[in-house]
DNA sequence: CGTCCCCTTGAATGAAGTCAATACGCGTGG
DNA sequence: CCACGCGTATTGACTTCATTCAAGGGGACG
């Protein structure tokens, strides 16, 4: 097993060869950053000049409009990368914040488009994890425009307990879940009052168990189930496995 | 102006030279496909095995639920690409279909790659339009999650009127809108009787008309203003003009 | 020990959904 | 040319889901 998120993450779609996990190892190693929970890592209206790279802690991306209301966009996890190609734009169209403290890597652009070369197996890993980002906000329209306040949160739980699995970061049918109400309202777009009488039901239900910043999964096929997940759009199943590195 | 939709969406980003622009009609001319109106281009749980084009019509993209609820996810315009790197993916987590008749323009996964070169003008214009897309993604899910019924769809008017006039597709505060209230309602998340009665109230304050399937905005401002729409995330600002070809 | 943040609860309100009936518009075929 | 049918748009009455407001409780931390 990878201690290193960003090649747990990406050998979730192909086998990496020594000579491409070195020199993502070099990539991450170059510059990184420490944030405390509840820290801006960048803002709207900034100009971005570095890829970040979760490499521990949860982060979160967001937009707020100018009367207050905030929608959180995805969460970030270790081994995301926050968007490989911003640098292209003028300015952040969206924030990015902490959620617990962070430990980042900050790519140069450089970099990053010397691991992204078209051909390299490393530069389709990077593609891959971005379309698997693409797939998770638009999953994220679907429930914001069509599933119910229960469905909804139950679908959210059971995608970051798919996310924080596959890296290795559930034990059992628990994981971590360090998020107030106020930022489940946020994410499902629902007001706290809702969210907290939605957690309620779930736990009637007996499906989930939530204690301090531990979420535990009673029930996982009846969480789907009632949520109308299936976790084909996160892709954990080695799509690129034709791709693999001989070594192993 | 360009005749070739493509090319101005990605003169949108930076200016093309010659050549760049012959390798591009090249790729979209190769192979093309018609389709009728309500027709799928695309299924979920297909292989995809080429990259879509749009060179005329509008197309969409939607996800359902087992139970029937529809979400529409995206509007792909002329100049939109369906996806620049799904190729990756064994299936498709969504589906893509037409509106009106599309005619669209199928490039194969090499060819793209070739476009994509990193250090290409191209490849950055192209990953600038991937990167557009994903910001109009996250605009919806702050649409969703945060604005009321009549922000809703006063801000998908104001984008959709944006996109199409970037590409010279509006004339004066009016474009083609053939969408029903069906699936208005499936774009954002309401039901199509408050559809209807939300195109009344848009329609009584004046800010809009709709007749047959032609929208005119007729006051921009005071609908931008009530649907706290801002279109820079749209990045129609050609962020790369640094990177403009010398010869214009 | 008090303060702050977060969670919880109840009651009243409001936005949007559902159901069901009706109207419109357009193309087809009689 | 008109009648019919089908998809789309419109309307009213009622219901439901979620919000708002407001108050109280609990735990962590200085």
């Amino acid at each position: 097993m990878n201690r290193h998120p960003l090649l747990t993450k990406l050998e979730l779609f192909v086998s990496l060869s020594a000579a491409d996990k070195e020199m993502l190892l070099q990539a991450t190693r170059q510059k990184q950053r420490q944030l405390g929970a509840h820290e801006d890592i960048i803002c709207e209206g900034d100009q971005p000049i570095v890829v970040n790279v979760i490499l521990a802690g949860w982060a979160y991306r967001y937009k707020q409009l100018e009367d207050g209301r905030r929608q959180i966009l995805a969460y970030l996890l270790p081994g995301d990368i926050c968007d490989m190609n911003v640098f292209l734009l003028k300015t952040m169209d969206h924030s990015l914040g902490t959620i617990t403290p962070v430990t980042l890597a900050e790519v140069s652009p450089e970099t990053i488009q010397e691991l992204a070369q078209v051909g390299r197996r490393v530069g389709q890993a990077l593609r891959w994890s971005t379309l698997v980002a693409e797939a998770i906000e638009r999953e994220w329209i679907v429930s914001l425009g069509q599933r119910t306040a229960l469905e909804r949160v139950g679908h959210l739980f059971c995608e970051i307990f798919f996310r924080l699995q596959a890296i290795g970061h559930a034990s059992g049918y628990s994981c971590e879940l360090p998020l107030t109400q106020a930022e489940l309202a946020d994410t499902v777009g629902l007001s706290t009052v809702h969210i907290n009488r939605t957690l309620q039901e779930l736990r009637a239900q007996e499906l989930i168990m939530l204690q301090g910043k531990t979420l535990t999964i009673l029930d996982l096929e009846r969480l789907q189930t009632l949520s109308l997940f299936s976790p084909t759009y996160l892709h954990l199943d080695r799509d690129g496995r034709e791709l693999d590195a001989v070594e192993g």
